[in-house]
DNA sequence: ATATAATATTAGCATATTTTAATGTATCGC
DNA sequence: GCGATACATTAAAATATGCTAATATTATAT
């Protein structure tokens, strides 16, 4: 394989996950998770979007690895999947406060 | 203000920011910087891709104050603008490593 | 079994992003 | 100045993303 190959992969799989942050709404979802477990009415009350757009964010970032489900008799609650993930969160935050 | 719309707006910031990480040759060109200072000719070699593509991604991250250029000669030559950037990208590395 | 509440999925349209190709600008050596 | 090298910008075509509206699923309660 060639040189570099490997690193462009690693590249690529990172960017898809990027991707997936640059949303506003989906950031501000992720952020309202890194305070903990939420249900998607919950979500909803706080985000302000239409419940359809909070489901597809919320079933994006779980298929990116990013949240995880689990239901409560008729409602879903989601929380982050890894707790390293708000420390980037607030670096970033850190790195390019305006 | 209403409440939550500080942080919305943080979000969106960094969304913008994580928008222009999120293109598999930016972020490539952003770790290739991450190992010093390149002039785009260098970074079109292990790219690969056309120079007014590099270019273009270039312009992005420096608009986006990801990184900084400075002419030297004939050539441009541009490096990471803030030290902690490496140190982001290898931490979802290891988060979301296949 | 039916109704209701909560969430998920889908398709189609509007918009934004990326790519391509052509052209423009700046610096150096002659 | 002229040519050559290195890089930047632009416009238009191709592609991907996000939103809306309608519909489907899942679980609970009566």
């Amino acid at each position: 394989m060639a040189k570099g190959s490997q690193e462009k992969k690693r590249c690529a799989r990172i960017a898809a996950i990027f991707k997936t942050l640059s949303h506003p709404q989906r950031l501000f979802l992720l952020c309202c998770l890194c305070e903990g477990e939420a249900a998607v009415s919950d979500l909803q009350k706080v985000c302000g979007a239409p419940q359809p757009v909070i489901s597809q964010h919320l079933s994006r970032m779980r298929r990116e690895g990013l949240v995880k489900a689990r239901r409560t008799g008729t409602s879903v609650r989601y929380r982050i999947a890894d707790p390293r993930i708000p420390a980037i969160v607030r670096s970033m935050e850190k790195i390019f406060e305006p």
